[in-house]
DNA sequence: TTGCTTTGTTGGATCGATCTAACGGCTCCC
DNA sequence: GGGAGCCGTTAGATCGATCCAACAAAGCAA
């Protein structure tokens, strides 16, 4: 809550009284001419503008709120900035919001829980209108039902904690594995590893479980599988347990940075991933048309699901009590060259 | 009318006044104990407090913030968050902000003066207490210089626009570049080529300008220089002007999403970067030590950043009248192995 | 006892906008 | 002629906090 320091105060400023006086009108008339209201006549409203013109008076949304009870602002709760896929999804909010002329407070979490509280409550002190959040590994289930409750509209991206009445935009992670694993069933593998599906999150059970049923309508065994962090450093460290025993020909990952650390282990080893082991990844990250080989992986578009919650969350704000909505996205598989087959160019 | 059962949808939210009563205090009294003021008796503290935590009371800093004229809000404004490199700052910045009670409202502007023009007034119009500016490409000298004046510190990150009483901070690019290319000097280069120096801000001149006075001050021809934006595509076409007549045998390039490009382009054509070329980059983003060749780069601590600038800006907020600060932070070069040499391990 | 500080608390004014109800002036229509 | 309706405008109340000057109670000195 409060902070033991104060700070001095910035200097006045010009306010709607000052403007009402240098047009001769009242401050109710200014307010509505900056609101656009069309009951204000014509010459009336031509009088106000160059009035605020000349004098540049800023606008202070801040009192506005105030009185009406709404802010114009979100708090975009995020788990990871630096993960470049979030970096995306942010860009794609921002777009978004800019053009709805809201505006965002960021919040990264860096997966804590703790963080997450704290910055949660600290934008509903400043009465934000909704929140975008993309939660944090262990986050408490219930924090959305509870937002929901306070009558703080909650959008959840990508991850889903399971509430009942939460609006949610995803992406359709088990059609996204399916397509990996066909993928690598076609071009002939029999055995085909999964690496990093120790999380208990949404998204990591769903690529998980995918992996298993799939292999398994194709009458194939699953495994090894190899729970590990999504982190470069842990994806190459889970390639010495994979290598162990019968040796799989191919490798599911949880996503792309686990997939770069899979084949920056293969190539400590001396092997080659593309022609030794096929390698699969997910999120379609910048860097995976990038890497050598170039990374096969199935897009889902972190721009566009910004975009689509952004959007989401200010229908919410407008009907609150409307029908919660479940927006999933359809990924797409992007094959390159680090599964060993020709890539394809759609 | 007005008889009926009606069940509030969303309860009215607490106010002061209803801690007040609930505790037998005023409300003055209920602020003073919000805000840790020492002159309250540790009795009263303590029952206020439990009342506050009984009601489930939510503090209204944006009521607060039209008393108090000050809002702990400050506007962040980045030039493209989608850039690893800015992700890392933004990130430095949240967590100071975060340790002083401060949000950040985020704006991307994509490089786009306009979006920035816009992003500004509007974070001026919710009284923003300070501004965090990584300027867009082409920005109008002049804005950080206007924000001053009208009563609303700035700090300039990264990118200089020259305002002399401008809280700034930077990398020492010169510097940075300096060592770059000594280290290709003392491996025995005597063509070293530089990529990506076609911009007009503050880092590009830096950069540029330190790659000939260095090479000049070796006694060596400058050149090529292939302009460029910093993109991967670029990058890699710029390799087909880099090969035209006179090869090189090493090159500079402006940043390290530019090297990735030119590592590209030099594979399209046959050619191993590190052993046919050497390439050096700039930024150390996470991406360089997993590329394969590891990229030798220059590092200048994105989060570093940020967290100084965060601290600088919340500095002279406390103290708007303050000399102005210009801090500069010292690169590393750190060798791994596209430029040739074993990789040491500082 | 009186006079002076210190300590803790308080009611009322205030920040800068929006909201509400009402106003004067006008037209329309029976 | 007068009631109804509309239009553009307005004064005053209001949002939920902070600031300020005043004040009661207690402590201390003379």
């Amino acid at each position: 809550m409060g902070r033991d320091i104060s700070i001095d105060p910035m200097p006045r400023s010009l306010t709607l009284k000052d403007i009402a006086r240098h047009a001769g009108v009242s401050r109710a008339t200014v307010s509505l001419v900056i609101r656009n209201s069309p009951r204000v006549a014509k010459e009336t409203r031509s009088r106000v503008q160059s009035s605020i013109a000349a004098l540049g008076y800023v606008y202070d949304r801040a009192a506005a709120n105030l009185r009406s009870r709404t802010t114009h602002t979100i708090g975009l709760v995020v788990c990871e900035i630096t993960n470049p896929f979030y970096a995306e999804l942010t860009a794609g909010i921002d777009e978004v919001l800019d053009r709805a002329g809201f505006v965002a407070f960021l919040a990264n979490t860096a997966e804590s829980p703790e963080r997450q509280d704290r910055f949660i409550s600290r934008m509903r002190e400043h009465k934000v209108d909704g929140l975008l959040l993309s939660p944090a590994e262990g986050t408490d289930p219930s924090i959305v039902d509870d937002m929901h409750r306070l009558g703080l509209p909650v959008v959840e991206m990508l991850r889903h904690l399971g509430g009942k009445n939460a609006d949610h935009v995803g992406v359709d992670f088990r059609l996204g594995m399916t397509l990996a694993a066909e993928h690598l069933i076609r071009l002939g593998h029999k055995r085909i590893a999964f690496v990093g599906g120790g999380r208990r999150a949404s998204p990591s059970r769903d690529r998980a479980a995918a992996y298993r049923q799939t292999l398994a309508r194709y009458g194939l065994a699953a495994g090894p599988v190899i729970d590990c962090m999504p982190t470069r450093e842990e994806g190459a460290r889970a390639v010495g347990r994979l290598l162990e025993g019968d040796r799989p020909t191919a490798v599911l990952c949880y996503n792309d940075i686990c997939a770069f650390g899979v084949m920056l282990g293969l190539a400590d080893r001396g092997l080659t991933p593309g022609r030794d082991m096929a390698v699969i990844g997910f999120d379609n990250i910048a860097e995976a048309a990038l890497y050598r080989p170039a990374l096969t992986t199935v897009a889902v578009g972190g721009r566009l699901i910004g975009q689509e919650a952004a959007n989401l969350l200010l229908r919410r704000i407008k009907a609150p009590d409307g029908a919660p909505e479940m927006i999933v996205m359809p990924p797409k598989l992007i094959v390159r060259s680090s599964c060993g087959a020709r890539p394809n160019h759609h």
